[in-house]
DNA sequence: CCACCTCGAGTTCA
DNA sequence: CTCGAGGTGG
């Protein structure tokens, strides 16, 4: 039988043990033991504490879960206020701020220095040790009084529970932000959606709603991080001279301190900062709304003191919002080139992440539903990295009195907006379509639209305005007619004089010259976009054997199946659109006859690639191009079949992708080297 | 039948 | 870029 003292012993290193790992894998993100160790060291604890329950603690790592739940917060008064910081948004804010520190600290010509670091989007709190314990964490509140949050503060694992030094301060106050890792988030989100819980906005409010759960047990379920940047009242210790020397402090007492903090010189050094830290902005695993820049001199700081509400030594440099409030005004919905009625949400214009938004697509009828946007909610706009903004949810407790109705894209338009025709939505499928064919007239333009772009013909300045125009002049009905335009028919066309028309001639012109697999794809053929279209020129090698395939010969189609071969039999049985191909056909487009099933042939045959962000010297189609003459293959996406990543400037989410699946990542001069080493040694590469 | 990979289609603003 | 859905292979 154990004595009383060697359990306490046990209980003591077991407690430090546990706290320490928590230390490595939470605050660190470097675990030294694995998970199961982990877990092992916890049962004991367990276990001992179950059995003698007079020796738990109440900084015992087991009570950071398990607290009962609260009927209310208790307030807390801060002891020193938890003010707010004063707000720059443009250079010249911040050359306003220096000069005012300068001239507070009566040294106008001295480079001051600074302490900057990120401005989590988060929650403040500050954290109350006595003699090394953690006793008691309050919410920032009004400044001046909080609310009382700690139990669901020990949840929280990044929070150390004892401070690991064998003199800790009588009285320290730790002041940090409470946050919500992207990753926790999105996975937190994941679960509600699949549960069909609450499914949270952004990180910050997630944060939020999880600090003030009343039931520590539901915020110990929910991943909250902590970051230190600062301190409040502290007795019984001895400072140290500056701001950074405070936080290494704080990071030595397993405090988590943004990685990114840096001390700069002057206001350069400021706002060179904030452009470093804005262009690595999302990809740091947690959301940030700004750069904070502080008087690095904590002597300095108190020489200058406090205005009203915010210290004078420290400001806050925001970026732009990314994500903004407004209003819904109308749902209306786009016709597109396949009949899809796309729902647009029209809202109040609002200035988000750098520009101003005033429509935000709803994708289809799901998504309206998923979200439950109605004509006249507030919605919250966001602009995250991305450029396409997005709602990103509903604010309930705006929603107007008495409710408006949920919006219904088939009650709202039970026939096509553009041509009256009927709206139908086929059993099983997530969007609603116009049954008018090419009787509509958005069908109509979005088909020549469709066949002059880029990647089909090619036709420049062959654009919306001019496209509209044409058809409702009725000058044009199908591609073939805009091979028979001339400069009379295009007289009189608003933002049309004789100079656009003659380059729009002749951009026509030249685009009769083309490719049997540019032409099957500009045809527009449902299912059939520009891969298919590719696979079905190198198959059938030229356009009379295309015409001429049955389903069972178009299945032969590498990724062709029976859908996508039904498509193409029903277009060209078509007697509208046989006439249009022989009408084109007849007007002089034309395309070398392709070598039927020519096999990819070159260095990279058989090599799959990926594209993602820019490169230096080289367009995405460039760069396609020149892959796909090597026989290389250039997909959208990154999976395991993918063999290299050519990734530029500014890379996406392809990127991450590819390394985390160990995929090889080029660099545009990677690719060349491939492209000219194997070209000129004809080698075969291991895969 | 399911999981995974691709492809197609639609999208915002300056 | 993202979603939905078609195609394919285990």
């Amino acid at each position: 039988m154990t004595s009383r003292t060697e359990l306490e012993q046990r209980l003591k290193a077991l407690r430090a043990e546990i706290e320490y790992h928590n230390y490595r894998y939470y605050v660190l993100d470097d675990p030294v033991i694995p998970d199961a160790e982990y877990d092992r060291l916890m049962q004991e604890l367990l276990a001992l504490e179950a059995a003698w329950p007079d020796l738990v603690t109440p900084d015992s790592p087991s009570q950071r879960v398990g607290a009962q739940p609260l009927k209310e917060f208790r307030e807390v008064q801060h002891a020193l206020p938890m003010l707010s910081l004063n707000n720059a948004f443009t250079d010249a804010d911040v050359q306003a701020f220096d000069r005012r520190v300068r001239e507070g600290l009566d040294r106008p010509k001295e480079i001051i220095e600074y302490a900057a670091e990120p401005k989590f989007d988060g929650l403040a709190v500050a954290l109350h040790y006595e003699h090394g314990r953690l006793v008691e964490g309050a919410t920032r509140g009004d400044g001046y009084t909080g609310e009382d949050v700690t139990a669901n503060l020990r949840t929280v694992r990044s929070i150390p529970l004892v401070l690991p030094t064998p003199d800790p301060p009588a009285w320290l106050e730790v002041r940090g932000e409470v946050l919500m890792l992207k990753r926790d988030f999105e996975r937190l989100n994941e679960e509600a959606r699949v549960q069909g819980g609450k499914v949270f906005a952004n990180p910050r409010n997630a944060a939020a709603g999880s600090l003030r759960q009343l039931d520590p047990a539901i915020t110990a379920r929910r991943r909250l991080t902590f970051f230190a940047y600062g301190i409040g009242r502290v007795e019984g210790a001895a400072l140290p001279a500056t701001q950074t020397e405070v936080m290494d402090w704080l990071a030595r007492l397993r405090f988590p301190v943004a990685a990114e903090r840096r001390v700069v010189k002057g206001v350069e050094g400021l706002l060179a900062y904030y452009r470093e830290l804005g262009a690595k902005r999302f990809a740091l695993p947690y959301e940030i709304d700004g750069a904070v820049y502080k008087v690095n001199d904590l002597a300095d700081q108190a020489r200058l003191g406090f205005v009203a509400r915010a210290p004078r030594f420290a400001i806050a440099h925001k970026y732009p919002a990314q994500e903004e409030l407004t209003v819904v005004e109308a749902i209306e919905v786009n016709v597109g080139r396949t009949g899809a009625l796309t729902p647009v949400a029209r809202l109040k214009p609002v200035f988000v992440g750098g520009v101003t938004v005033s429509n935000a697509t709803l994708h289809n009828q799901d998504e309206i539903d998923r979200k439950d946007v109605r004509v006249g909610d507030t919605v919250i706009v966001r602009r995250a990295g991305e450029v396409i903004p997005e709602i990103v949810g509903v604010v309930l407790e705006r929603r107007p009195k008495p409710e408006p109705p949920r919006f219904s894209i088939l009650e709202h338009y039970p026939v096509c907006p553009e041509c009256g025709s009927k709206v139908v939505r086929a059993e099983g499928e997530a969007v609603v379509r116009c049954t008018g064919g090419l009787y509509c007239p958005a069908q109509r333009k979005q088909a020549l639209l469709h066949f002059a772009s880029r990647r089909a013909m090619d036709i420049e300045g062959l654009g919306e305005k001019v496209v509209d125009q044409l058809v409702d002049r009725g000058i044009v009905h199908t591609p073939a007619d805009l091979y028979h335009l001339d400069l009379a028919a295009l007289a009189g066309l608003e933002r049309m004089a004789e100079k656009s028309a003659g380059n729009l001639l002749a951009a026509i012109a030249k685009s009769k010259r083309t490719t049997l697999a540019r032409f099957i794809y500009a045809l527009g053929i449902p299912n059939v976009g520009e891969a298919t279209a590719k696979d079905l020129a190198r198959h059938f090698g030229s356009l009379d054997a295309l015409l001429a395939a049955d389903v069972e010969a178009l299945q032969a189609v590498p990724d062709v199946g029976p859908v996508v071969a039904q498509a193409i039999v029903d277009f060209l049985a078509e007697a509208h659109n046989r006439q249009v191909i022989e009408a084109l056909r007849a007007a002089g487009v034309h395309w070398p006859e392709e070598a039927r099933l020519a096999k990819p042939h070159g260095p990279l045959a058989g090599k799959t690639f990926v594209l993602t962000g820019t490169l230096p010297n080289l367009t995405r189609d460039q760069a396609q191009a020149l892959i796909e003459a090597a026989g290389g293959k250039v997909s959208g996406s990154v999976s395991k079949k993918t063999d290299y990543v050519v990734a530029g400037s500014d890379p996406g989410s392809k990127l991450d992708k590819a390394q985390a699946l160990g995929i090889v990542v080029l660099d545009e001069a990677g690719l060349r080297e491939l492209l000219g080493r194997d070209a000129s040694e004809r080698t075969e590469r291991p895969s």
